[in-house]
DNA sequence: AAGGGTTTTCGACCGGCGGTCGAAAACTAC
DNA sequence: GTAGTTTTCGACCGCCGGTCGAAAACCCTT
């Protein structure tokens, strides 16, 4: 075994939350931050403790730099390693895809702006001019949502705990950035047994329409089923 | 910006090769090496140069610990973080994934495996005992290659330039672990736009059969469409 | 050269999955 | 009660992939 160098190593989170702007359409959000007026936004992050995991580390920093401590899934992205990405210093930066569900309340909402450290949720369509490298996290980290949203459950972590199917329709389409039918949705969904129906009814009190039944996640963290594997093995 | 502390980092490539045993049926193998006869075998890898991607780095290592230059496919796989993995020193592993092709000369078996440091080729199934945690990196290796082999090309970097079918469907059926049918696998394939009919036929002096239409792979490199998705956008 | 053995190739069948649409159900507001 | 809105259910349909059997193409033996 050859003896590892002290190469810096930082984190950096993505963390998406579905939200709606003034004008009612939900739409995919991002939490930034920045440490001061004249600089950048950027994600989330930093050093990593003699005794922490990358995990632990990511989270620390999502509290203290954005008061957000509910995180409902985070799990690793790439690593991004080119000597340059940071000029001048060498970092090295493993990234992290965060995801919270649409009831949490928005805690970093309530920072000021415009004090010297800051943080905020930003549409992802329309994002400030970003340091470094890290719009290319964001880019990465969309993408893998997009995807693990279509073959596993991880719409747990962007829906509230219970649910109507209406709604889900939404988060999906404000994540995938795609009409996705609420009909074909439903079906698809608890075929899989991702989700369940709670036999309560939502909202009976609004400008009319049926009154829908309301689901839940039956797991509250991620499964990954190989059944989607085309390929597969003999029964 | 929180300054990085100095993490010791080094990186693991866990690389495959689908190799036959002297009794004939192919089989999954891994490239493990060790420093000493009585070192435990290892996944070649160490530390990273200042002005070097992981990447490079990983390719460097193999390189010069196992004399293995023709890696056909090289990607990231999860970063490895507990405090402890490593008893004493505190060490990240960033991990990887490798590829080498079936017609690859096998160049580290030319090494000898009884000199003080070696590397050989092993089948994964019936490993030696290994160094910390690198039987997990190993374990995720192989998930990861049988998710992606169902819905991408990344059989490219498995699969000789050119092939039969029925020999696509051996290496198949060695990475994944089951028989795959070889008519089933040349009508996904070929509908996928992944393997293509190079017009030219194989073998023809062997014990009998028909001679076999030989394939190649549309791209070497990987390829990820969306197609495989559920949940599609409308057209 | 005729026939048996072997391997590949092609076509057909079939169940399941998911995208779509229209009609029925259930509720509010007037 | 009637109109309007939203949800729910069922039906249709094309495509995908797993399977199987028959035909094609070749070698070897007799």
């Amino acid at each position: 075994m050859a003896m590892a160098t002290s190469t810096p190593v930082e984190v950096l989170s993505a963390v998406f939350q579905v939200r709606e702007p003034v004008d009612g359409r939900a739409t995919l959000h991002v939490l930034l931050q920045r440490s001061g007026a004249a600089e950048p936004w950027a994600l989330p992050g930093g050093d990593i403790g003699d005794r922490e995991t990358l995990a632990a580390a990511a989270r620390r920093h999502l509290g203290t730099q954005c008061g957000l401590t509910r995180v409902a899934h985070l799990e690793q992205l790439s690593v991004f390693s080119a000597p340059e990405r940071i000029p001048g210093t060498r970092t090295i930066a493993s990234t992290y895809l965060g995801l919270v569900p649409r009831d949490v309340p928005a805690e970093p909402e309530t920072m000021d702006i415009d004090s010297p450290a800051a943080a905020s949720w930003f549409d992802v369509d329309g994002l400030p001019p970003l340091a470094y490298d890290h719009a290319e996290v964001i880019e990465l980290a969309r993408g893998r949502l997009a995807a693990k949203l279509s073959y596993t459950n991880l719409a747990f972590a962007l829906a509230p705990s219970r649910f109507a199917m209406s709604e889900l329709s939404e988060i999906y389409g404000a994540a995938l950035g795609h009409h996705v039918d609420a009909t074909n949705l439903l079906r698809v969904l608890s075929r899989r047994g991702v989700v369940v129906a709670t036999g309560t009814l939502g909202r009976t009190g609004r400008t009319g329409g049926r009154p829908p039944a309301l689901y839940t996640f039956a797991d509250d963290e991620l499964v990954v089923t190989d059944e989607f594997a085309t390929l597969r093995p003999p029964p």
